[in-house]
DNA sequence: CAATAAGCGAGACGGTACGTCTCGTCTTGCT
DNA sequence: AGCAAGACGAGACGTACCGTCTCGCTTATTG
């Protein structure tokens, strides 16, 4: 006797087809302009199968940063040895990404829609910062010695990332020397 | 023959109106649900008459920043003489706002805003960090030799906030702990 | 060899709680506001099973309607010995049932359900007004003499339903005097 | 100091678009299958427009009605000085109309939108039967002596178009004899 | 007495239309 | 000319049902 409920289990297919749909709108057009009636039509899907199991644009959004279809793996840092000059690559390329307009409205849509729904916030913090390859790489220098072994790393982390992102919203371009000062101030290295 | 329209020119009154009807129902609803008929309609003012001066909802409230409408000038960290105690009293004033959903709301409409809006962006920036009370602050202490002079205060401080809104953002909870050990990473004083 | 397929046999249980369920939320709401879903959700039916043996709402109505689940079966003339005062009494009361909200949505209800489905127009016709008891009534005057033997009862039945179903499309209200003089138009008696 | 208000009045060209708009898809599908959606496609209109002056499909059908746009002006009855024959005439080419499929869409849809929509109803009985060219057609017999002076005209139209009405319902054809017999019943002349 | 095939409940699916909301523009008449 | 009021075309929202389809039972007949 279990508890079994009869009836059509959900359709992977309709799944898979509207998060890449969501995905796809989103880097195409970002968070504002991506509509439920165009992920609906280009996943040839009815709306009501995408509210059926996603209450919310945001919530949609947020399935698409956990099953990874919206972040470019371009964010992990290299690993020569140098954290510093590894963690500056790593910021000058983001910073890069940040140059063209594709890149600056990915970044501008993820925190508008980590803004507008908890749900996104707290993935993207996870998918992000709090269990993410900058940790690793903080790690990884911490166990070595290059950082001192009582670096409390998910504030750094925070830091380097929160500077990123208010550097994104204000609209500041980077260059080297303020990267290298960032990294200065939050390593504590000279 | 001069260069003087005829007509009316603009009225202050209105202006003024509508800058007070944004703010106000920026800080009741947030950024997402702030409408231009709302807008209109709490200023007792046409659309057309918003539209005529102001481009776009984004435009708007960066006036209502400029204008000093919608922070609330409790963000001014407090003087004592010591910088580490200070901030971190700031620190958790703001985390403290971000507690309640109504700050809550506020900073991440900000965000939202800022994202949404290079102007927004721009003018949040420079009320925000680039000139805020935050660096005066350190430049305080600086000078009094709390701080190292050489210390880099617009990276301090796009660290610092940075942090804060990573925070907002990823909806975590911040403890006396985490602000302390931010203010270790940041400050570089144990 | 029998042409009996193999397999369960139509679940009798199932076809009288769909027809009740119709019939209740017929009364209930009337004919548009009536949905396959409601149905099957009050009898405890899969939609499919209701599709299976009825091709619309209209043939599922057109057989609640056979099987009596849905007109009241007040509608009987009585039968005093005098035709036109029991037509009268019979037309007052029709009336009557059109003046509370619920017997109007029902037979606008009926009318509405005939409209749109030749099937229910068929059934109505049948069990209203071509084989009813209005017909029984002046058959039998026509037998006593008390209404002329060729007058052609079928039509004067029409004139008759007709009339009043046109006061209700037309929301007319009814008095005695305007039954009065229906009668003495169609009876043909002052 | 008057009760203006300020601002645009009606579009008069929206208004008739609208109208037309719906007619002709009313006429082209029924009242079932008409949408306000429709009605603003090919109206080139925004449903709100349409919203903001009709609160339903029905009002919006009535107000065709009242401006004509819905009814065939071949509805009125010939005038050669014999009434029987004149009606006799009259009922044939309605029966007829309801043989093609368009007449008796047309009928049924407005019989359904009368049933639905307490607005058309009455607007469609001032318009069809009340004040109709029937009733003119009666009222010259009346004056001309062809029938009694004291016949009640109003009843007698309503059992006649009524009498039309079921059998358009009950889907019954409509033959040359069962013409006369209604006429007999009706206005009470061999 | 298994195999088999239909009936059944549940409910997911692709759709259509709904009625509402807001946008940004346009129009009107007052000041 | 500036303004308030507000109508307009546009289009997304989230909801309600439609009619079909798929699932995993259950059940009667038949080989």
């Amino acid at each position: 006797m279990s508890e079994h409920r009869s009836g059509p289990v959900r359709n992977e297919a309709a799944r898979q087809a509207i998060l890449e749909a969501a995905a796809s709108l989103f880097e195409e057009h970002g968070y504002d302009r991506l509509t439920m009636e165009g992920i609906a039509a280009r996943a040839h899907t009815g709306k009501q199968t995408i509210y059926r199991w996603w209450r919310s644009k945001g919530d949609l959004v947020a399935d698409c940063l956990l099953e990874g279809l919206i972040l470019p793996d371009q964010l992990i840092p290299p690993s020569t040895g140098d954290v510093r000059a590894d963690l500056a690559v790593w910021l000058e390329r983001i910073f890069g990404l940040l140059q063209d307009s594709r890149g600056e409205g990915l970044l501008r849509s993820l925190v508008a829609a980590a803004a507008g729904n908890a749900d996104v916030g707290r993935r993207l913090r996870n998918s992000l910062w709090a269990n993410s390859s900058l940790i690793e790489r903080l790690r990884a220098a911490a166990e070595t010695g290059e950082l001192p072994a009582d670096l409390p790393l998910p504030e750094v982390s925070e830091a380097l990332l929160g500077a990123v992102i208010l550097r994104a919203l204000g609209r500041e371009a980077a260059d080297p020397e303020a990267v290298d000062r960032l990294l200065t101030v939050v390593l504590g290295v000279r």
